[in-house]
DNA sequence: CAGAAAACTACATCAGATGCAAAATTACAA
DNA sequence: TTGTAATTTTGCATCTGATGTAGTTTTCTG
């Protein structure tokens, strides 16, 4: 393990950063539409070509590192304690997922702008909204898979979609509202605790 | 009022539903990527240009009357009855839209194939996503603005947010999971409701 | 250093989308 | 009916994002 990575592969994370830097800077700049993927190019001394190897889309320079944050959620979910029942999974996921943002939240240069323009940008928020969504299967799978006599798929959707949909929302209106990043942040755990504990009591006296 | 529409109203209501009901075919017989603007206004005898002034994308031909359920509800929202409380409120919204829903569905020559594209194609899925969300927070708006003093709009939001995030989700993954459109929309009904049975007694029980 | 593997580049091409001005259609009034 | 104004449609040019391909350059390995 721990190879020392060969120039080939030092090379290719420059140009990546370089990539993601000179977009970042050119979206803040002069606006993410106004912004060809010709002048990204051009600012990172790459062909446009050469772009398109590196991410799929113009997009996909904002949500690179989106795969991160999910994965370190799905681990929580999917590694269950001794007598966790399944809002038990779900809160600890909560905590963590939060957790996530929070310290992201201080890598001003790169989640600060990116969250801007998901912010702002009809078509990126469009593109978070779907990466988020096929997350959220994900953790309801996971969830499912952890408790499979507790919940069935689609309950454990309703949970998760619950939850989500919650905190998302509360975050999103209260940054509209001028909200800074980190009361932003908080609008959304406390959406997501009160859905959250709101569900565990109603799954404690069913009705 | 009841103006008889003239024939130059008359004409562009009819190629705007040609152009509909010739995407929607080609979408269904060869894919929606596969299709290209061009194809669908042929089919329509127009010119691809007049197809753009019609629908702002090719997107848009799946969407074009989302406006309508979303109105319904939030008129549901905006008129509240004496005594109602916000959970109230979202209760009677919840129903209304599944209503509508519901209703949408007997229209199988439209609706349902605009489901189903919407499930199984990635950038209309973004789309709807980025459709429902906004609305969402018209709903948010609406239910703050109704009861101004018993909820701030971030509350409202995590109430709103919640309720249809669950309701979503579970849809969803019902449908995934090989649900007939009626199992679907049941699934995301409960889900729903669970949410908001599980809201209400937590609203009349503060912690 | 030579050959293999990988990455980069230029070029061609396509689809979606927009601006613009000319042509066709509809509306309306004399 | 006819002439004119308003509106729609159309063709054309153009731009941007995205993909395929083939050839060149760079890196790796023995």
């Amino acid at each position: 393990m721990s190879e020392v990575p060969g120039l080939r592969e030092r090379k290719k994370i420059r140009t990546r950063h370089a990539l993601i830097a000179a977009a970042l800077e050119l979206f803040m700049e002069k606006g993410y539409e106004q912004t060809t993927v010709s002048e990204i190019a051009t600012a990172a001394d790459v062909s446009t070509r050469t772009f398109f190897s590196y991410f799929a889309s113009k997009e996909d320079v904002i949500f690179h590192n989106s795969r991160e944050g999910i994965e370190r959620v799905l681990r929580v979910i999917a590694e269950p304690r001794p007598g966790d029942r399944a809002i038990d999974l779900l809160t600890r996921a909560v905590a963590s997922g939060f957790t996530v943002l929070a310290l992201d939240e201080r890598l001003q240069s790169e989640i600060g702008p990116a969250n801007y323009l998901v912010m702002t940008v009809p078509s990126l928020r469009a593109r978070g909204l779907l990466l988020l969504f096929e997350s959220q299967r994900e953790f309801a799978e996971a969830l499912h898979r952890a408790c499979p006599e507790e919940l069935s798929l689609v309950e454990a959707s309703a949970l998760v979609g619950a939850v989500v949909g919650g905190g998302k929302l509360a975050a999103f209106v209260s940054m509209s509202n001028g909200a800074s990043p980190g009361e932003m942040l908080d609008a959304g755990r406390r959406a997501s605790e009160f859905a959250l504990s709101a569900l565990r009591a109603a799954a404690s006296q069913p009705s």
